[in-house]
DNA sequence: AATGAATGAGCGTTCATTCAT
DNA sequence: AATGAATGAACGCTCATTCAT
């Protein structure tokens, strides 16, 4: 027996259609991203995935299915990796600590080279692919946001039911937040192109967790992140 | 007559060098927002010019120069039309409507279907020509947003020396109100892909507004323009 | 059965890799002998060797690198044909007849028109193509000379051992009848453009042959073309 | 007045019809030489003439009578310096000294880097342009080699009539001479593209004179360029 | 006579896709 | 299912030539 099953010969060299499909995609991958769609060639990307250009055709049918194909398994895999440390946010003392701390993460996996490069491409082939961009709602743009501002959501929401947040929709304020990150973050570096240096990061991170606060961080006695007398004032009208 | 001299009969058919390099420039911006820079073609651009492809090269040399020339152009026209109603933010009791005029006019331009078919392809191909991004800082893609993000910043000083609002850095509240606004418009909008309807204009940019007001409004008697309940009650706490 | 296996029904039309080569390879001669390195059209060469055009590029890259492939065989293909007949310059008393029909021969093969016009082009794109004169040391231009220089040195060579022949130098010798002959020959023709006359031909042996016999025949008693007295005197030693 | 007349102003900068024209004719056969017919471009040629396109059809109405007037011109050029010293060839003690000279000064003129860039070019284009080789006959390329053939016939047949050479036909020896230097020359530095060393140059020189003088030279009393033993003795007779 | 702009045909090369094995 | 060879349609760019000034 030649040719074995996916998982035969163990994991050294996967053989088989599954591992062949899957080769053909990381290499499409890596080409679309590298020269966009139609710069992209498929030969070059049945070359660097091993395979002969019709096993290609066979598998994807064509050049826009295999895109598509692709664009949307990016997606997906840009999702499953935008998580941020699920500790935080949970002590209203360090909130506004931990927001930096959200922000800093949250630029990371959104400026991560490959998501970036997936998310250029999405904004690129948007007018010619329509159906790249219908399933998600919300219009993302490949970073993961909607899990990320999900997630966001709830521990805002969970905030404000302890009183240590003051916010008339935390779904929105979430998205607030990470507005105030996201759009700093890709105009900075050029939608990803260029990394940001760590002191950008935390000086994006630190504005937003300041705007945040000051804008919805409840304004009760003790309130460590908002020291300003005028809040005292405030409070005595 | 015919043959009109070079400016011959007035604006009806205007003749000559400039005129012709205008005539392609104009078509090479249509096509190139159209298709993107490698689909386009450049004999599809001269006949839209309205002139014969070897007169595009004698223009530009080749197709990466007037792709650079026209997204050149392109950026300077966004600039140009880049601007609010001057008359905004000028008097507090105002601000708060105002910051939603202001919304309102600023993703107008943003997401006006040029300009955001510009800032599409320079952020697609910004990998590809490193150069269309570098002169201007702060990595803007093609919205005319340094200049608003300058007068917003002129308006936020002035009402914050007037001590109406309560702003450690201008700049940078200005930069944060253009990104609350301009994130999630593009979001929303595929980046300026499919308009949005009204309300949603509107929704975005009252909360916008509010959050900005939540943030940065000073908490003196009589604010005007925070006449939540909410506050009422934290007042009472 | 109306396809046929690669080398199906024999030499009629040969299918296969090495056939498409080979019909490539000849139509690109004729076109590139026809009209020259840069006017000829690779779109000709693909449809007088009935193949698309990809398949020219598929096989040899590029129009350069086909005329190189192309010019080295036509090359090696003029070498192989340099023959002359072997019987010839063996029997001293024959010598000056057998050096005549040795000229008739040697610019039969000189001038033929194809190995002329690879010359010619040889020639023509010298400076244009270094790669292609330089493994041939002697600097040949397509007519196998450096073949046929070498039989003639060993004929000489071996006239001489015999004592027929005084030349200080064989190859020397041998060289200076070929240039007698080639330099004659293809002033008289352009070049192998317009062919020589019968007469023109012998004429031109004939003189070459008159030349060598007084520059190198051996002066002893009875040789026949040699009546000046000197050599009867020199004879004599 | 500001144009003037041909030699209006002196010799600095000579204007006018005919001073353009000549420039043009020189441009245009430095970019022939430099890149052949086909691929020598007219824009080039005005360009280096510091004339206008249109300038350059205005005189010559096309390329190709461009290209004849230009090649004329050049073969003309070449004829005119086609000249060896006139004193060699006429004291017979020197005689064979005297012919490797003259073998040097033909070797000279004949891989004249610009003379033979213009015999390559007729070789090339003499299929294309059947005109350029017909007005010379004898099938000169380029290189004045039928005034030198002249020149050397004349005073081969004086030394004849002196009795210093014995040849049944001067012009025929005087071609011979050349034939052997030039075919030895030609084929040496690749028809003038690389040039030869001194070295290379005494050696054919010297081989062509000794051939010659082998063949030609009376057998007198006293040749005085025969050192070889073997004619020592044969002087004794 | 001279110029700069313009033209239309053509060329070398590439690419997505399909046959034949 | 997979391959290597083949295809035909483009595409970016160039060039000899002409028009209008």
């Amino acid at each position: 027996m030649t040719t074995v099953g996916t998982r035969g010969t163990g994991a050294a060299a996967p053989r088989g259609v599954p591992a062949k499909r899957r080769a053909i995609m990381d290499a499409a991958l890596d080409v679309f991203l590298r020269e966009g769609y139609s710069r992209a060639n498929v030969d070059v990307i049945a070359t660097e995935a091993g395979v002969s250009k019709q096993t290609v055709y066979n598998h994807f049918g064509d050049k826009e299915r295999l895109f598509n194909a692709v664009m949307e398994a990016a997606r997906a895999d840009a999702d499953a990796g935008a998580v941020v440390d699920d500790t935080l946010l949970r002590r209203p003392a360090r909130l506004k600590g931990d927001l930096v701390k959200v922000g800093r993460q949250l630029l990371g996996v959104l400026l991560d080279p490959k998501v970036s490069a997936v998310r250029r491409l999405l904004i690129a082939e948007a007018a010619h692919h329509p159906e790249l961009n219908q399933p998600c709602e919300g219009g993302d743009h490949g970073g993961g946001l909607p899990t990320l501002v999900q997630w966001l959501t709830v521990r805002v929401a969970c905030l404000a039911a302890q009183g240590d947040l003051e916010v008339p929709d935390p779904d929105r304020a979430a998205s607030q937040f990470v507005a105030l990150l996201a759009f700093e973050g890709l105009q900075s570096s050029q939608y990803g192109l260029i990394p940001l240096t760590k002191e950008r990061v935390d000086s994006i991170s630190r504005s937003a967790a300041d705007m945040f606060t000051r804008a919805y961080l409840a304004r009760r006695a003790g309130g460590a992140s908002a020291p300003e007398p005028v809040r005292l004032v405030l409070a005595e009208n």
